[in-house]
DNA sequence: TGACATCTACTAGCACACTAGTACGTAATG
DNA sequence: CATTACGTACTAGTGTGCTAGTAGATGTCA
């Protein structure tokens, strides 16, 4: 099984996604969530599941014939250490460089940068 | 020699790092750096410097006996465009709940919010 | 019941990241 | 000149992400 620690790939990430928005899924599910986006094999996506399910961030129980996965973490915390791992390794651990990135990144309109202070002013 | 659009791994990007802090760098140069932290062949460092210069991020030339590699790119540009790729892949192009992570992520002394503030405020 | 659909397990190939060894050349040094 | 140090090219093994095929079990339906 293992615990959440081993990163989260590019392709096992989008597959977390469909799973999360729906709260639980079977291969099935996903893959035809999946096939909207561009082609793939059912086989792929099942494979894909399971190596999740290996990592631990997947739990699954077998219903009916199929197996119904369901995320082991929620969205939000999985993220949250995905952002701490990115900051870690570009940033060295310092997030106000990524900060200072963001707010240079895109040209923020007046009402966005308003919103952001707002967000700032209400965190303690 | 190929443009830079692979993407940088980790090791790669820890290479750049003492690349960019020392303007250029022999292999040496470098293997002595990372040596500092942890245990690694030369021969590793060579190869890895290597695959950069193939992937567009060094350049070198001849210099005495060895080779100098420069970066083909300013730190600030590449680190931009990771961060962009990041934002992608994790929240599908959105800047806003990477911010609201950030802002989360810490508890901000009332110095850091302020500047955090103006920094946001200076921004058009 | 026999054909078809669904689902799982097993296997496998390709790419790349990371690591380091081997071979060989040249420069320096005693 | 012989040995040592340094540098490069070439080769290779391991891990893992991504992809999909094949085999086989079981359920469904005409």
């Amino acid at each position: 099984m293992g615990k959440p620690r081993a990163t989260l790939a590019r392709q096992e990430l989008v597959i977390m996604k469909v799973i999360w928005r729906n709260g639980s899924a079977t291969v099935r599910d996903v893959y035809e969530a999946l096939r909207e986006q561009r082609r793939i094999a059912y086989t792929t996506v099942m494979t894909t599941m399971n190596v999740l399910a290996d990592k631990g961030y997947l739990h699954r129980a077998l219903e009916g014939r199929a197996y119904r996965y369901r995320p082991a973490l929620p969205e939000d915390a999985v993220v949250k250490s995905m952002v701490q791992e990115f900051i870690d390794r570009v940033f060295d651990g310092a997030s106000r460089p990524l900060f200072q990135h963001l707010v240079e990144r895109e040209r923020l309109t007046e009402a966005e940068r308003a919103e952001l202070v707002r967000l700032i002013e209400r965190m303690e």
